[in-house]
RNA sequence: GGGCGCAUGGCGCAGUUGGUUAGCGCGCCACGUUGACAUCGUGGAGGUCAUAGGUUCGAACCCUAUUGCGCCCACCA
């Protein structure tokens, strides 16, 4: 039998442990036919990234799972990889190359991707290692990467069928733009955050050449005067510099104050350009002044006015959000700066009315944080309504379901309200778009502008460069510089990486895959959409089941991020704790789907229950021996007469394994996790073990102690991978590795109420002495004789069974179980079952302290005892309440009053 | 503006079909180094389950309203 070091060194073994599991393939899965296929997807995180708590608990839970199902003897893939984060990466490696003094634009397009994937070579993999050390059994062998070969195809693939189908077009929208990243961006891409901002009210002349020119006024008294001016009409913005792009004045037209601005024109301050006057329901009348001035080129609402009153937008900025040739004198400030530059101006004309504070979301880039500056600009988008009706019915039916269940509102309402994805990137490093434009087809559309989108003419869909256009013939063709959105590839994955478009086994095999183990943040970016185009392209859902756990958060609530310098970094906590401590740590905390506040305490719980778990199997192996424990189990079991312990652990042992895989199988990890602790500490370490030392060379005891850990270690192993290994191997064992043996099977009969109430009086009699001794102040070190007083063959039999046990865990000398009567001067207390305990203290026994201490015990059981009763008067509930819960009622009272008698009696002799 | 979540002993949290005495971890107090474990053991103190109503024989749990905190969504110029 093998020593364990006295203290569990985590460090030392886990490398160890992970490199056997990957080198003896344990991780791998194949098609195939005998198993059931298990299946997870991985949300791939980004090449950028490195390891956070989110990810630590991520993967520990998909890794649970994994390593639960592949005990349970299904073929388990969990498919690993990254992807490309296209703004992201190219940020990074920019960075990187300005540090060199190196521009992207002067090293040009192929240069710079050269460098990209030089990048991406070095540190791209930099996650995958750290989810090797958190212990995830992804089968590495399969590692995908967005912008690989087969994925890259996928994303073609998926292009091309949507545009012949008519769900991919382009056109020019309002969409979001970040100035810095100088990119489109989806709606989900674009962060909202509150920001206090200012409203600007600005004077906008009404031209005075209509003869029957009236001055406008407003009806509504208010009390700011300074918008009664006449000649004048007073507009808010947010966005003072957009005004440059001013094309009409809107006002709701039920607003009474601004009827008579009909056919009026008004002058744009500053430009001196000519606006209508528009009237729309959109306008709200009670915003700011109900007149809002339409900047269609930069402003979404103002965009859809623009096309429904057929005005021309004007573009007054640049891609980088300085102000471009239309904005006169502005030409080339920053967006700041030509809104700082337009107030002086205006306050010098007099134009300027005031500002007040003004609080609103502003659209942020998700990646750099700067700004987002709605922009007018010919983009690619994904038509989405037809792809969400059905991913929504898939949804409403059941059919994948949401963990916690609220999810699916959340999901269903932002599905309902989709707008198109627009999915052109105006970067480098990505999926270049599949479109062609034959030069010579486009020179003769933009004679004939109108035609624009509707038109396809020029337009060449292709995974390659076509070698002439197929309507001219003309060989001058190029591809479209922009790249898509890095979800355009993320959302395949499920079916990409396993193969798609091709027809592999794999994909027969595994799709659709078991589970999806995601953070809500990414419900929207990535859930829906891989369950749109699973539907579209495979004409199945992607997954069954949705797990959304909460999101890590530091003690004080706020999310754990870089730039709040919040952070506590698992791989520091691995350093610190161990593996396994982080893992059972951060699982037991993360109730479901509840945000998990983390501070590093917490990771004590798993730390301190390591050693536990270690300290234990160390006793326990080094009191085994090995020709006592190789016998056969159900041959073993008929033999030997078990204990009352020995049932009692064995009916525990396979409740808990009954409850811990339920709790897995809905995604109940925190309380699988809880009922294994409990169990392995409290229960098995706390009374098992200490009631076997006495006896511990017999063999019940070896047999019993022996199986009880191997079983504990192979239902503990999903949650901690290395230290079960690690003891697993250390014991008498079958097989090369704890992480493919088989999952405890439930032995449904060897879970006892009998052996469980019964042990539940023991405990109850050896918690009441340890109670007694420390109200006595009695020194642990010496023993007590206890007199028990217990009605009944039957529960004198338990004790008398037990006597051993109890003399030892409660440190008894002379116990004597039988009926008798209260000796004098000794303690006493009365235990359920009607059981009298007395400790005889001669010369010890304070009259007056025992006396309230039993007066102390009464008042409780007496107060409980006519709550009980009073509820036992009530007809109704008499009437109304299950039999079952009335007769345990009564039989409560029935042994409250024993009890309360008992006491009383007690009490009585110790005041004769 | 819409939606969601959370309020339970000093702190952090469980508590899934409403049913005896509301649990756990940390912290606290007392005692303890009896050969697995001080990353430990034994015992203990500490809660009118945010507030106000309602449903019910019975509510931490269901309903309504209120307050506080947090999050998500939104074309709040």
């Amino acid at each position: 039998m093998i020593e364990l070091e006295k203290v569990y060194n985590p460090k030392a073994v886990e490398d160890r442990w992970y490199k056997f599991w990957e080198e003896k393939g344990f991780f791998h899965a194949e098609p195939s036919g005998s198993k059931k296929p298990y299946c997870v997807v991985i949300p791939p995180p980004n090449i950028t990234g490195i390891l956070h708590m989110g990810h630590a608990l991520n993967n520990t839970i998909q890794d649970i799972l994994i390593r639960f199902k592949r005990m349970q003897n299904f073929e388990t893939l969990w498919m690993p990889g990254t992807d490309h984060a296209g703004i992201a990466t190219q940020n990074v490696v920019e960075r990187k190359l300005l540090e060199k003094g190196a521009r992207r634009q002067e090293l040009g397009r192929e240069k710079f991707l050269e460098e990209v994937w030089k990048w991406r070579d070095e540190y791209g993999s930099t996650i995958i290692k750290q989810l090797k050390k958190l212990g995830c059994s992804c089968d590495w062998a399969r590692t995908r990467f967005t912008m690989d070969e087969g994925l890259s195809e996928a994303v073609l693939e998926a292009f091309i069928r949507l545009y012949d189908k008519g769900l991919i077009y382009k056109g020019d929208y309002i969409i979001n733009w970040c100035p810095r990243c100088q990119t489109a961006l989806s709606d989900e891409e674009a962060q909202h955050k509150d920001i206090e901002g200012m409203l600007y009210y600005i004077k906008y002349p009404i031209k005075k050449v209509t003869s029957n020119q009236k001055p406008v006024t407003r009806k509504k008294k208010t009390q700011d005067s300074s918008l009664k001016t006449q000649g004048y009409i007073v507009v808010a913005t947010t966005r003072p510099e957009t005004m440059l792009g001013d094309v009409a004045i809107a006002v709701n037209p039920k607003d009474k104050r601004y009827k008579n601005l009909k056919g009026e024109t008004i002058i744009l301050p500053i430009l001196n350009r000519e606006l209508v006057v528009i009237f729309d329901p959109l306008v709200d009348a009670k915003f700011g002044t109900g007149a809002l001035k339409v900047t269609p080129a930069h402003d979404p609402v103002d965009f859809r006015l623009g096309l429904k009153h057929k005005l021309k937008p004007i573009n007054v900025m640049n891609p980088d959000a300085t102000i471009n040739e239309n904005g006169g004198e502005f030409n080339g400030m920053g967006r700041f700066e030509a809104r700082e530059a337009i107030l002086e101006d205006l306050k010098g004309s007099k134009l300027f009315v005031k500002l007040e504070p003004h609080r609103h979301s502003v659209g942020h880039c998700y990646r750099c944080h700067t700004m987002i500056e709605p922009r007018l600009s010919a983009q690619w988008f994904v038509r989405m309504k037809p792809l969400a009706k059905r991913a929504i019915e898939v949804v409403e039916k059941g059919r994948i379901k949401f963990f916690p269940t609220r999810w699916t509102k959340v999901y269903l309402s932002w599905m309902e309200n989709m707008r198109d994805w627009c999915v052109s990137r105006q970067i480098w490093w990505g999926h270049r778009i599949p479109v062609y434009y034959c030069k010579n087809c486009l020179g003769q559309r933009t004679e004939n502008r109108k035609q624009k989108t509707e038109d396809n003419a020029g337009i060449i869909v292709s995974k390659i460069k076509p070698e002439k256009c197929p309507d001219c013939g003309g060989t001058d063709i190029e591809q479209d510089p922009d790249v898509l959105d890095t979800w355009f590839s993320s959302w395949l994955w499920p079916f990409s990486t396993l193969g798609w478009p091709k027809d592999s086994p794999e994909l027969k095999y595994f799709y659709p895959t078991s589970s999806l183990v995601t953070a809500q943040e990414i419900i929207f970016f990535w859930v829906a959409r891989m369950i749109m185009a699973g539907l579209e392209f495979m004409k199945d859902i992607p997954f069954r089941g949705i797990y959304i756990h909460g999101t890590v958060r530091d003690d004080t609530g706020t999310k754990m991020s870089k730039s709040l310098g919040n952070i506590i970094d698992p791989l520091d906590m691995i350093e610190k704790y161990g593996t396994d401590a982080l893992r059972f740590s951060i699982i037991s905390i993360t109730a479901q789907g509840q945000d998990v506040f983390l501070s590093e305490s917490k990771f004590e719980r798993g730390r301190n229950f390591a050693n536990k778990i270690w300290n234990a199997s160390r006793f326990i192996l080094m009191n085994l021996k090995a020709e006592e424990i190789d016998v056969d189990l159900c041959a073993f079991f008929k033999a030997m007469k078990l204990g009352l312990a020995d049932r009692w652990i064995l009916s525990r042992f396979y409740a808990t394994l009954t409850a811990v895989e339920k709790f897995l199988e809905s995604y109940r990890f925190n309380d699988a996790a809880g009922a294994i602790y409990e169990f392995f500490w409290h229960e098995f370490c706390d009374w098992y073990i200490e009631m076997s030392k006495a006896e511990i060379q017999s063999k019940a005891k070896q047999v019993i102690l022996y199986k009880i850990l191997e079983k504990s270690l192979r239902m503990l192993h999903p949650f901690m991978p290395f230290i079960t290994e690690e003891i697993w191997q250390g014991i008498p064992h079958e097989g090369d590795s704890i992480m493919i043996q088989k999952w405890p099977h439930i032995q449904g009969q060897m879970i006892s109420r009998e052996a469980e109430s019964d042990m539940a009086a023991v405990i109850e009699l050896v918690s009441a002495v340890r109670n007694m001794r420390a109200d006595w102040n009695i020194d642990p070190a010496m023993q007590v004789d206890i007199l028990i007083n217990a009605p009944g063959k039957g529960l004198q039999g338990l004790l008398a069974e037990n006597l051993t046990s109890i003399k030892n865990l409660a440190r008894v000398g002379n116990l004597t179980v039988g009926e008798m009567d209260k000796p004098a001067g000794s303690a006493a207390v009365v235990l359920a079952n009607a059981i009298d305990l007395f400790m005889p203290l001669e010369g010890l026994i304070d009259a007056r302290k025992e006396a309230s201490r039993l007066s102390g015990q009464l008042k409780k059981i007496g107060q409980e005892a006519s709550s009980i009763s009073g509820r036992l008067k009530d007809k109704n509930f008499l009437t109304k309440a299950p039999m079952e819960v009335v007769e345990k009622t009564r039989a409560k009272l029935k042994e409250l009053k024993e009890r309360q008698g008992k006491l009383e009696d007690n009490l009585k002799t110790l005041k004769l």
